[in-house]
RNA sequence: GCGCCGGUAGCUCAAUUGGCAGAGCAUUUGACUCUUAAUCAACAGGUUCCGGGUUCAAGUCCCGGCCGGCGCACCA
């Protein structure tokens, strides 16, 4: 057996798996599910539904033990609301499957698949590989067909067991102690099963009868429709959430699955789905851990139907892939949020330190495992960064030179130690990130936004004396021009107007008056405001022309 | 009502199977020709929420509280 990786909740809960895996003697692939409803944008704490099983099932490959990871799209499930910026006339179809929705912006074949597809892409960049299953495939084809009979004919000892989690009285308001003598109204009419109407397709359905000889079920829908279904030869309904997920640990053998808090807690699907799936399926709960939400900033948990929902894409947008499965790799059961504003600076420098720590030696045992399932999994490496600029020195780049690659390609050279990079694609993907994080996250009146236009109020009434300074600065621009030959040149300006030598150093308050006014200066003309990016850099990554057209405009 | 998570330096948080409580930011001091969240070094910072218990040893494990966050209760 191939060596795993050791020292983290990884390779504990591997260890469980394994074990669970061998009690049940299941032979072939060890099963870890995932399951999500592609109802809305799927965000970053949906991302945990997957990740979690991920990293274990990759930890099991890791050790040479087979293992596949599903992911059941909960894509038969009703359309339950719609979101703002979808048309008001798509509350018709509240109640259809996801899947029989169309795509409101027409791009998809239906509303499912508009969220799946962008999901997909960032799975695959995270290095997560999965099974998809269509839970619409599996119901229309009449996989679970069995399965739904089965629970159709326990469907009072579904109730009772519903029932016994209960804790708000609904029918009849005796005390929790005979459940199983509950002769309520819902008991007698209860079905576990819910068919979409046949006329309008939606599940505005109430199961009238049920006939265990024939299967006959008869049903009535509020759209005024009347049916009866034959549920051993016709397949339109589903199981109702809480039977339907012990359903699919029996059906596919599933060994481990994770599962958010609002399903872990008692009365919860987890808990209800562990007697269903004994009792009425004959199968056996999977290796069950629970995980807390995914935040950004501080907001604890993310709705997944409100705008505000960021998703995988997004953040890989701007967070490497391997600093994005650092952060899952995270206790479960812990919370933790990714950073979209300025924190996302010291989300990467954790990162770096990591890294840096690990690959020099100096890692513990938990970090050299997050290392280790963060750059890699079983079967490939991730794509990193190969040169390592701290993001906040790329962001910053960025913003000044306005993502002009002949002068990030010179600054990043200046940044980097040894070698200059031959092209900007050694410190890709990070600048990519770094220009989208600017470009899209960082809010305008914290940018610099160099002068597209001289400031032509200002020019003409400057005194005489701050003319002088700008001619001098003009005069010599292109003498030295990189970074220190700059940086000589800004500060000796000041100096020789006051008739001091360029190479006086130390600090003489009438200079440092003067140095501070003539970067103001600069900094007005240059940029609209009273400070701005360190002005060597600033002037290096404008380029001499942009500064002469700022600052001495041809005059008309 | 039930469940889960958290309470550690001024702030944000780490701390592996129990093993000398640690970082970043902020503060202070010094250096940098110095302006922006693109420097460097050093000093300082603690009753780990409270009360019990187990242990040679507890931030960590057990019991009982207090405070905060989230979730669940026949919706998927």
């Amino acid at each position: 057996m191939t060596k795993g990786v050791e020292g983290d909740w990884v390779a504990d809960v591997a260890d469980r798996v394994a074990e669970a895996a061998e009690r049940r003697q299941i032979i072939g692939p060890i099963v870890c599910a995932s399951g999500v409803s592609p109802s809305g944008p799927i965000h970053l704490g949906n991302l945990r539904e997957l990740m979690v099983p991920h990293l274990v099932a990759d930890e099991l490959r890791r050790r040479g033990l087979p293992a596949r990871h599903l992911l059941s799209w909960d894509d038969y499930d009703r359309l339950r609301k719609i979101p703002i910026e979808v048309p008001p006339d798509f509350a018709k179809h509240i109640g259809r499957p996801l899947t029989n929705v169309p795509d409101p912006t027409g791009e998809y074949e239906n509303w499912a698949e508009h969220f799946k597809v962008p999901f997909r892409v960032a799975l695959q960049r995270l290095g997560v590989e999965v099974e998809e299953v269509s839970q619409t495939d599996a119901y229309r084809s009449g996989a679970y067909r069995v399965q739904i009979l089965t629970a159709m004919q326990h469907r009072t000892a579904i109730y009772d067991i519903l029932t016994q989690f209960r804790t708000k009285n609904v029918g009849a308001d005796d005390d929790d102690q005979d459940e199983t003598e509950d002769t309520g109204p819902y008991r007698a009419t209860y079905s576990p099963y819910r068919p979409y109407c046949r006329a309008c397709g939606r599940d505005l359905t109430h199961v009238t009868a049920y006939d265990d000889a024939t299967t006959e079920l008869t049903y009535h829908c509020d759209c005024g429709y009347h049916d009866v279904l034959r549920l051993d030869a016709v397949d339109h309904g589903k199981l109702v959430w809480k039977v339907d997920w012990p359903m699919r640990w029996a059906f596919e053998d599933v060994v481990f699955e994770a599962g958010g808090v609002d399903h872990s807690s008692p009365g919860s699907s987890f808990t209800v789905g562990e007697q269903i799936v004994g009792k009425v399926f004959g199968g056996d709960s999977p290796e069950y851990i629970q995980y807390s939400f995914v935040g950004t900033d501080g907001a604890a948990k993310m709705s997944g139907s409100r705008g505000s929902a960021l998703t995988p894409s997004e953040a890989l947008g701007i967070v490497e892939p391997s600093a994005l499965r650092s952060l899952y790799c995270r206790e479960p059961r812990k919370s933790f949020t990714v950073a979209f504003d300025e924190k996302i600076c010291n989300l990467y420098e954790d990162w770096d330190r990591l890294v840096a720590r690990v690959t020099q030696g100096t890692g513990d045992r938990r970090e050299r495992a997050v290392y280790a399932r963060s750059v890699a999994t079983a079967s490939a490496p991730l794509p990193q960064t190969p040169r390592v600029v701290s993001f906040r020195s790329l962001a910053s780049v960025v913003d000044i030179t306005g993502g002009d690659p002949v002068q990030l390609l010179r600054i990043v050279g200046e940044l980097l130690d040894d070698p200059p990079p031959s092209s900007l694609d050694e410190v890709r993907p990070r600048l990519d990130c770094a220009a989208a994080w600017v470009n899209g996250y960082v809010p305008a009146d914290e940018r610099t936004q160099v002068r597209t236009e001289p400031d032509l109020a200002a020019l003409p009434s400057l005194y005489p004396r701050e003319l002088e300074a700008i001619n001098l600065l003009l005069a010599d621009l292109e003498t030295d021009w990189d970074l220190n030959g700059l940086t000589n040149l800004v500060y000796g300006v000041p100096k020789r107007q006051l008739g001091l030598p360029v190479e006086v150093k130390g600090r003489d308050p009438e200079l440092q008056a003067e140095q501070r006014a003539f970067f103001t200066l600069l900094y007005h003309l240059l940029v609209g405001r009273e400070t701005g990016p360190r002005l060597p850099t600033l002037l290096l990554s404008l380029g001499p022309d942009r500064i002469r057209s700022l600052l001495d405009p041809p005059r008309t």
